[in-house]
DNA sequence: GCCAACGTTGGC
DNA sequence: GCCAACGTTGGC
């Protein structure tokens, strides 16, 4: 089991949203980004967890956990010439883009901001914080992953 | 294959 | 709204 971090700007679909949805599902698409689809297609897995994070927003930052309840399958937006998504050189046949369902887990009392978790010495390393990334899918390694959990607010 | 121009992301 | 840091495109 893996822990991943998954972008979204809340103005467009947030931890909200999700929560709102009928079965709390939704599939993750619209990404974009090779390294990112790479990540979708081969190794996020069905029962990986991960951080719902709100980027492009004040403030940014980690809003709670999802869960994978399907692994990478073709992100059929691609191939709808309404979408927003729509990019002409993915065909059904050979899809160029990937995309997973998620499944909303917990919504954190509040959020861990960006500026927050910049201040952790703990979180040297985390993808998130190294400048320049702006990849909206992103590995999570274990310890780093256990360590937000203790920021979390207690009730 | 190189690289300049252009587009996008996303914090500030 | 600005702009740094990429990623993509396309001429050569």
């Amino acid at each position: 089991m893996n822990y991943w971090l998954l972008k979204s700007e809340p103005s467009t679909f947030g931890i909200d949203d999700l929560k709102a949805r009928p079965k709390k599902t939704e599939p993750w698409d619209g990404v974009r980004n090779y390294q990112a689809r790479n990540m979708l297609r081969d190794e996020i897995k069905k029962g990986d967890l991960a951080f719902f994070y709100h980027s492009n927003c004040k403030p940014p930052g980690i809003v709670g956990v999802v869960e994978v309840v399907k692994s990478g399958y073709p992100d059929h937006t691609a191939f709808d010439p309404d979408s927003a998504y729509f990019d002409a050189k993915s065909q059904p046949q050979n899809p160029r883009w990937f995309m997973v369902d998620v499944k909303f887990v917990k919504k954190f009392p509040e959020i861990i901001s960006l500026d927050i978790l910049k201040k952790q010495p703990e979180l040297e390393g985390f993808p998130l914080l190294r400048k320049g990334n702006r990849l909206s899918v992103m590995p999570v390694a274990a310890e780093h992953w256990n360590f937000v959990q203790g920021l979390v607010k207690k009730d």
